[in-house]
DNA sequence: GAGTTTTTTTGGCATTACCCCAAATTAGTC
DNA sequence: GACTAATTTGGGGTAATGCCAAAAAAACTC
């Protein structure tokens, strides 16, 4: 029920952008509409539309056209690594001299370059740690919030 | 006469393959030939050209076409910056569980991504370490070796 | 429930970062 | 001065990302 089920995957099989818009589908639950997305990711619709449909023949969502999307349970288990890939590095980061919003603008920056296996590595070493610093990703908010390891 | 005297740069104006070209190019010292490069890079001549070109339009290297590269004196405070941002990231890396060879091939993959500024303040709360973990980058070879802050 | 409006999708096109190949050009050597 | 090896030019190609205009589907309105 979470990437442990999944355990072929890198975490460097998503480019960027794509990573994005799991992150958000995962955030607003459910099914998520194509206007709301663009509108989250300031692009045009006609972008989201394509974007999403390469994620759904990846296996990442089900989408039905003109309807939305939402995750497939490969989709959710990815997705929840991308999301604490992110808290785990940001945490990093803040332990190094960077504030909550600057480690998560630099993490957002790269994050999707880091594998898996690091993550998991870095997370053993802190304790897997059930705080983070970040609760949003690749957009502007960042606040506190539990999280899992 | 390092990168101190060219506060303007974020660290995050080269694409991640032409820092790997300024990196070679400072590792090999004075004038470099096309094809040294080519075949550390593993690329056909021709890419090496077009990208010095353009690595030399933006002020980082004085081509002599047909004779080779060397470093303008901003390209060489920016490769060092480029090198030093590989070492403290790599040296950061093997803090949390990862041994040198893969905290070197971890962050190759997203160095270009983090900024001189996120460099500056994870090397101040390091404490300016004089010992790195990688000498060479974006390569394969890593040995220990001493560096700057 | 038919017409209008809004959302979504399609198709076409553009940019940036990479890369290769074949042909032309230049440098270095005998 | 001619040959060979290195380099550059010109022409293409892919992947990721994005926009616009037009078509299609869904929603709303009266």
């Amino acid at each position: 029920m979470n990437e442990q089920n999944y355990p072929e995957f890198t975490g460097l099989e998503l480019s960027p952008r794509k990573a994005d818009y799991l992150k958000l589908i995962l955030e607003k639950k459910g099914t998520v509409k194509t206007t709301e997305i663009s509108s989250c990711l300031q692009v045009d619709p006609s972008t989201t539309t394509k974007t999403l449909s390469e994620l759904a023949t990846a296996g990442y969502l089900n989408h039905v056209p003109y309807r939305g999307v939402d995750l497939t349970e490969m989709g959710k288990a990815y997705a929840e690594f991308l999301v604490r890939r992110h808290r785990i590095l940001s945490l990093l980061f803040t332990h190094y001299g960077l504030s909550t919003e600057e480690a998560c603008a630099e993490v957002s920056r790269f994050e999707t370059f880091v594998s898996r296996d690091a993550v998991n590595k870095i997370c053993n070493s802190m304790g897997h740690p059930m705080i983070g610093v970040c609760g949003e990703i690749s957009h502007e908010k960042c606040f506190h919030e539990g999280h899992y390891h």
